[in-house]
RNA sequence: GGAGGGGUUCCCGAGUGGCCAAAGGGAACAGACUGUAAAUCUGUCGUCGUAAGACUUCGGUGGUUCAAAUCCACCCCCCUCCA
């Protein structure tokens, strides 16, 4: 095992925060495989890059040789997580759980070792417990406390109903740790009052104290506002690999070093002299660009399919070629050959009149000639079509 | 149960009888600049039409009026306060 302070910045890297320092220094200078816990909750299937954050500094733990338990919230994600939220959550089905937990281990193993990860469901612990033992857990902690949390207190002051189960959720999380007997705990920001929960139970039932850790949520694509679906500023992990490649490549030069901190797994050494390096003007910042868009297509499809995504988009918008997969059309030369009538029928465009202004704008191109003219219908032929920078088509026109 | 506020074009939001296809902002799209960057600037942003113009739209249904997003009636939905 590499030594304390080694260990101790590949853990720090990118972390929102750290509670506590010290006393991770010393679970750590037992030398024993530290248990780190990270529970999910079984809603989301549908993950972005956001949610890799977390996935990517328990794999910095797995790779220090620690113990990943990725715990499932299966019975906890009956009640629902009021975190973050301004309203009672409904509660999941089974089934809902279940499929969801199944998408989140394929997931997830893209970026971790499956080998070197305990998968738990707290179900196994928490289903047992009967009506005594939850108010046993109950006692553990008083309604003050509970209503430190951020957004119970909002939602008190303003009125809003709180159901009591939403205060044995952060119970329940807090027991898992227990349960695992977790060294560390780790979660987004909004985690923080959970993972404390965690740490304040440990210590009731009379062991020591898990430290906790949170990541901070990633920027979205317009690098403001956090990566969230509702924000349609998200990288899905399941998109096509040009669709990655180019979301990544339409970053910032400034937020592209927070995805390198948060998402690569190359070393912040590794990275720190990338970012010299283009600082000197010895790599393009595309080409550092690339490297990072590579990397994401990588590791959610494959190098292969990697490759191919950079070579398509540098002979698409590099060298002005065609992608393989531009939709193709088939009309009739006449009325059905002008320019607005074929590109509404091929889908690029949702009406005529979109395609009009769009040409009066100079966003036509016909063999890579621009085309001003919205009303000549074009020859029976073969064309290559392109609207703007990115809407493409093949067009036959028969005569 | 009672009192009040509100539902406007993709989103937020102005608009209280004609000058409203509807301010402003955001998002989006296009052009310029580039590294398909980002930022910036310019433009577009209901449908049809080359255009003039026509048509459809402001929660729903009816009504008043020469004329309604704006007034009236009923209905649906959301919110706040009181009980």
């Amino acid at each position: 095992m590499m030594d304390i302070d080694r260990q101790m910045a590949v853990i720090k890297r990118g972390v929102a925060e750290l509670i506590d320092e010290k006393e991770l220094r010393k679970k750590l200078e037992r030398g024993t495989p530290l248990r780190v816990k990270v529970g999910f909750d079984p809603t989301a299937p549908d993950l972005h890059l956001g949610h890799t954050v977390v996935m990517h500094k328990m794999r910095h733990f797995q790779e220090l040789g620690h113990q990943i338990i990725f715990l499932i919230g299966d019975f906890t994600g009956r009640i629902g997580d009021p975190s973050g939220r301004s309203e009672t959550r409904p509660p999941l089905t089974e089934e809902q759980v279940i499929a969801n937990a199944e998408t989140y281990k394929k997931q997830v193993f893209k970026i971790l070792d499956p080998e070197k990860t305990i998968v738990e469901f707290n179900s196994r612990w928490l289903g047992k417990m009967d009506a005594s033992d939850f108010i046993r857990l109950a006692s553990s902690y008083t309604v003050a406390r509970m209503m430190e949390r951020d957004d119970f207190e909002k939602r008190f002051r303003e009125q809003r109903p709180i159901s009591i189960h939403e205060f044995i959720y952060p119970l329940c999380q807090g027991y898992d740790s227990v349960a695992l007997k977790a060294d560390v705990e780790m979660g987004g920001t909004d985690q923080k009052f959970n993972l404390l929960v965690g740490r304040n139970l440990q210590a009731h039932y009379g062991m020591e104290s898990q430290c906790i850790l949170t990541m901070p949520l990633l920027e979205g694509l317009d690098g403001v506002r956090k990566m969230s679906k509702s924000y349609g500023n998200y990288i899905g992990i399941d998109e096509a690999p040009s669709e990655i490649f180019g979301k990544v490549m339409a970053i910032s030069d400034d937020l592209m070093w927070r995805y390198y901190e948060l998402l690569s797994s190359r070393s912040l050494e590794d990275i720190a002299a990338l970012k010299e390096d283009v600082a000197q003007g010895r790599v393009h910042p595309k080409a550092a660009k690339e490297m990072l868009a590579h990397e994401m297509v990588s590791r959610y499809h494959s190098e292969k399919d990697a490759d191919e995504a950079r070579q398509g988009f540098n002979a698409v918008f590099a060298s002005g070629g065609v992608p393989d997969d531009a939709p193709s059309h088939t009309c009739a030369q006449g009325d059905d050959s002008t320019p607005p009538a074929f590109l509404e029928a091929a889908g690029l465009v949702k009406s005529r009149g979109e395609a009009k202004r769009l040409i009066k704008e100079g966003a036509l191109s016909v063999d890579g000639q621009r085309c001003d003219d919205a009303l000549s219908p074009l020859a029976a032929g073969e064309y290559v079509i392109k609207l703007g920078k990115k809407r493409f088509l093949r067009l036959t026109v028969t005569a």
